[in-house]
DNA sequence: AGCACGCCGACT
DNA sequence: GTCGGCGTGCTC
């Protein structure tokens, strides 16, 4: 094998591979990371596989291998170029997604002065070009990237360019320094027996060098070589003092890795695994003969909130562990709380590992470097942690199966978890369990379809026993409005919550929508305040007297008087969680509330220690977005309230039925989970809607066949497939125009090909026109296999690709 | 993302 | 004729 087919390290280096000559005597193999030449630079690459023949008549030589050792099994490399053909993204983007944190490295430009300084070049330059020469100068070595900062991008691009041209600068590039390195430590060790070693320390007390002397001591008293920074701080010693130990040959220092634990500050109290309900021992029962089968196999367990499928996923988990294999658990990101990680410690103590974005980056490495050398029995994780180089893997548990996060909506390839965790299973043969309350419209489909095995858990289990749903109780706002009551909270959520808070119990109230107001408007002209990048309107936040964006974060202080025909008067209009808050101090200003919001947790940490005070006592009553929805366990809540069901029903998406749906099941899931039992209370505009009525008698075969019904007769997902295709830019008209063009073009393709059922929808400005800054155009393609259509025709820049999109259609 | 190549208009 | 600006396409 001569030659290596490498996936390079490019933006938009397309998705083929690019052949290299191994040269003699460099070992290299696939799945390994090297150095190729690429134009005139130096690129990072990753080895896809290596072949006898070039692909290629011209091919230069691998310059060295950057890894020693293969960072990618045959299988993920393989799953790499299936992501590629799936989501169409570029093969380095799929590699990625796989490869070790911080291991991508970017190429930076810099510019230097040249010497000898041409003077006559020199005094020949416009004042732009001189400004630009000085600063350069002055600094020594100035990036592109700083140069474009203060100059503007356009500007420090010409400029240097012409300064480049005139010989007055160099222009060098360097690679990215190092991002994340192994951390090395120093530990001490004896370079004698124990007993010498006291002898030696008697031997420095006659010195008077009693320091060093209790420094061996405690040394002696050591099994194993201890880090020389736990010796400094228990014996209070000085850098001088060990290193005078060292000289005198007395003890050696060694240096080690230690790898940083993401769980160190967890003690993790082994449990034995708690006894099954008999709705959980059939099930188990039914798993555990699915798991002792060979080949992949997908499982959706389909059970209501609180009814145990954590319990089912532990023990599915420990008997893959038993066959000697290892599992990777993937859970939403707001559902990786210490609860989780501790749940699962006590079941496999000291064989968890943990990853996600909210670990340092030397977290990260460690971690994935743990998992690769097969240190964890069980990766827990959002989507990302599927990539983890978790070997021999048996299973892979996508909890909450149904949440939006598993897909990725912020950068390309815009995969889902769900579908190349199938994938996955397929290559390497590991089983797949699906695990939700109410699942993903398609997921049931396939089930239903008998691709996937349906295991139910129509039980929950509380305190009290198998419990029946909470009782939903559904309040019609129309209603509540003829009857004179505008207020934001209905006479039965009121009444509701007096009850509820005289017995001592909790309450939680639900809504969509963070702030006060959800937009403001102009009394005289009727203008609507909106962020200057976006199109949004702005929302109103009472706590700063803020009007903040909800796209990109843009705030500014409430105007005095309407910008357009200043007019003193505005209206604050729409309802956000402060408003809510307000409006239950006012009513019930001898309670303890908390707030939980995007805008009250910053910080990952923070909406632990807000949790564990509600959870505590501390407060009675907890307002929040869909945060407080997702999967927690709050025993004392006795009471659900939404406060609005219809803000997600009227978006222009044909799942927006779906999530709704969903959305209410999880708040009603919320309530009577401890010793006493719930109430939901559910405020709407559309109380006949079939999502908001199968919801409050917790009936998802009955959502399942109306959404079905629906889907089938317009043509939507799981009967058709989807591709959503994006452009943006800056300048409206142009946006249009090319969208206009790309959809002119597209459609005569179709023609051409002639290709039935194919479909599109637009191009149409997408929901959310305008998006920091820029313009955005949409054209949806619908049918059979649009990606196969699209994924031979060449995209100019701007346009963005997603397949299977989630978001709003 | 660079860099070459090729095209076009403004200038020595 | 040549220099600089800009759009396009290729990099194994």
């Amino acid at each position: 094998m001569k030659y290596a087919e490498v996936a390079v390290n490019l933006p938009g280096s397309g998705r083929s591979t690019f052949c290299y000559t191994i040269p003699k005597g460099l070992s290299v193999d696939s799945g390994q990371a090297v150095w190729v030449p690429f134009g005139s630079r130096i690129l990072q690459g990753v080895v896809i596989r290596l072949t006898g023949y070039p692909s290629v008549e011209q091919t230069k030589e691998i310059v060295g291998v950057i890894t020693s050792e293969p960072l990618l099994s045959l299988e993920r490399l393989e799953l790499a170029c299936w992501i590629r053909d799936y989501y169409l993204c570029s093969l380095f983007e799929a590699v990625a997604l796989m490869l070790p944190p911080g291991f991508e490295r970017q190429l930076i430009t810099f510019f230097r002065v040249s010497s000898p300084a041409d003077e006559e070049a020199l005094s020949r330059l416009s004042p732009e070009q001189s400004h630009l020469f000085r600063f350069i100068q002055e600094r020594g070595k100035v990036s592109l990237k700083e140069l474009e900062k203060k100059f503007g991008r356009k500007v420090g691009q010409r400029l240097t360019e012409q300064l480049v041209r005139r010989r007055l600068i160099n222009k060098v590039q360097e690679l990215e320094r190092v991002k994340v390195k192994p951390k090395f430590a120093s530990f001490l060790e004896l370079k004698n027996t124990p007993p010498e070693a006291v002898a030696e320390a008697t031997c420095l007390k006659q010195k008077r060098a009693y320091k060093q002397a209790a420094g061996l001591e405690f040394l002696a008293k050591q099994p194993h070589p201890i880090l020389a920074t736990t010796v400094k701080k228990s014996l209070s010693l000085s850098e001088t003092t060990l290193r005078a130990l060292e000289k005198r040959k007395l003890i050696s220092v060694i240096r080690a890795e230690v790898k940083r634990d993401p769980l160190s500050h967890f003690h993790f109290k082994p449990i034995e695994a708690p006894p099954l309900t008999s709705v959980q021992d059939k099930v188990w029962h039914c798993l555990h003969s699915g798991l002792l089968e060979d080949g992949p196999k997908v499982f959706l367990l389909f059970g209501v909130t609180g009814s145990g499928k954590t319990e089912i996923y532990l023990r599915a988990l420990a008997e893959i562990v038993a066959q000697g294999k290892r599992g990777i658990c993937l859970v939403p990101e707001i559902a990786l709380t210490s609860q989780t990680i501790e749940r699962f410690g006590a079941r496999f103590p000291g064989r968890v590992g943990v990853f996600h974005s909210g670990l340092s980056l030397g977290e990260q490495f460690d971690e994935w470097h743990r998992i690769r050398d097969g240190a964890c029995d069980v990766v827990i994780g959002p989507r990302s942690a599927l990539f983890t180089p978790q070997p021999n893997l048996g299973l892979i548990i996508i909890d909450e199966e149904h949440e939006l996060s598993y897909k990725q909506q912020d950068k390309s390839p815009y995969y889902h978890a769900r579908d190349v965790a199938i994938k996955l299973s397929q290559l390497t043969g590991a089983k797949i369990i699906l695990g939700s309350a109410t699942p993903d419209v398609e997921t049931f489909y396939q089930a239903q379809r008998g691709e996937y095995q349906l295991l139910e858990l129509p039980e929950r289990i509380t305190p009290r026993g198998p419990s029946p749903l909470p009782e939903v109780e559904i309040v019609d706002l129309k209603k509540e409005l003829k009857t004179g009551n505008r207020g934001l909270l209905s006479r039965s959520l009121v009444t509701a919550m007096t009850e509820t808070l005289s017995r001592g119990e909790q309450i939680i109230l639900f809504l969509n929508r963070r702030g006060t107001a959800t937009f403001v408007q102009c009394w005289g002209c009727g203008f609507v305040l909106r962020c200057r990048r976006c199109s949004v309107g702005l929302t109103y936040h009472s706590g700063g007297k803020k009007l903040i964006c909800h796209r990109c974060g843009y705030a500014i202080l409430v105007p005095q008087a309407c910008p357009h025909c200043l007019n003193r008067r505005l209206k604050f209009l729409g309802i956000g969680t402060e408003r809510v808050e307000e409006e239950v101090r006012r009513l019930f200003s001898e309670e303890r509330l908390l707030r939980w919001d995007r805008d009250v947790v910053g910080r990952r940490r923070a909406h632990e220690e807000l949790l564990n005070s509600f959870r505590s006592g501390k407060a009675n009553v907890l307002i929040g977005t869909q945060m407080i929805a997702k999967g927690l366990d709050l025993p004392q809540v006795t009471l659900a309230g939404v406060i609005n069901a219809d803000t997600g029903l009227n978006l222009p998406d044909f799942r927006a039925g779906e999530r709704t749906f969903q959305l209410l099941c999880q708040v009603a899931g919320r309530a009577g989970r401890g010793v006493s039992a719930g109430k939901v209370i559910v405020q709407t505009y559309s109380p006949e809607h079939y999502a908001i009525r199968a919801a409050s008698c917790q009936d998802y075969m009955s959502f399942y066949n109306q959404e079905t019904d629906y889907r089938r007769q317009f043509g939507y997902p799981p009967f058709s497939r989807l591709v959503r295709l994006t452009y943006s830019h800056t300048n409206p008209s142009l946006c249009q125009r090319e969208a206009e063009r790309m959809g002119e073009f597209l459609r005569l393709e179709r023609d051409r090909k002639g290709i039935a059922g194919l479909s599109f929808i637009g191009p149409a400005p997408a929901f959310i026109t305008r998006l920091r800054g820029r313009f955005w155009w949409q054209i949806i393609l619908r049918g059979d296999a649009p990606a196969k259509f699209i994924a031979d025709i060449p995209l100019p820049h701007g346009w963005l690709l997603d397949v299977d999109p989630m978001g709003l259609v």
